[in-house]
DNA sequence: GTCGTTGCAAAGCCTTTGCAGGGAA
DNA sequence: TTCCCTGCAAAGGCTTTGCAACGAC
């Protein structure tokens, strides 16, 4: 059975604090706001658990490592600009079902990452 | 000014034997084929180095890391399989440009992400 | 009191780096 | 001969894990 921490509940406070996908530096550092002692072993341990209980996704990308948002919300993709390495939201989806799947396979679901530069960096 | 040697073309000819994305310890272990002697670290610095030359692309996935695959190939995406963790390659692209992109926003490139099941592991 | 959770430190991966020797040009 | 490249080992990040103490229930 799974226990009420303030660890835990710091961690959650985090991304309802801060919307947007983040690492695990950065939560801890938000995190600690709240509770001052927290490990970074917790949040690794409590994020896993969040993104297991699917409370959280990961985000995979090359150069900003692995990034957590909060599951369930609308559908939406990412943009990465090149030159602040921002990772942006974009709501909305571009994905349209005329990919040519091999047969046999089944989609379950996508992941769409644009690249670029964000409108700060462009002037 | 860059040197021929062995090892840099042992790596760039496992690309073109096995032309499929791969990870460094794939790479490394094909690549020992032809040059026995062929170290770990080698094989990082000319990655890279192939990398930032244009002649390899990276893929970062969360299950299977960093891979590699070579540049230039016609545009396509990838599918993943959950169960045996194979990345497949999809030709064409499935990406329309009705994705509302913010005001000042540059798209420069895109990578699409499919997640399954292959057809292998359905049956 | 039980047992899930935490903090701390150590250990594990993956990747990079320092350095001396080796080899391409 | 020059100096780029390699192998080896050490060091660096990031993430996980073992363990004893802690604390939710």
């Amino acid at each position: 059975m799974r226990r009420k921490t303030n660890q835990r509940n710091a961690i959650q406070e985090v991304f309802q604090q801060k919307d947007q996908p983040m690492g695990v530096s950065e939560i801890l550092q938000i995190g600690r706001q709240s509770v001052q002692s927290l490990n970074q072993a917790t949040v690794y341990r409590n994020l896993k658990l969040l993104v297991a209980k699917g409370w959280l996704r990961t985000i995979s990308t090359p150069e900003l490592g692995m990034l957590y948002e909060r599951a369930g919300k609308e559908h939406h993709h990412h943009f990465q600009c090149r030159l602040c390495d921002h990772l942006f939201e974009l709501p909305g989806c571009a994905l349209n079902d005329e990919q040519p799947i091999p047969p046999g396979f089944v989609v379950e679901r996508h992941e769409v990452f644009l690249f670029g530069i964000c409108s700060s960096c462009r002037e």
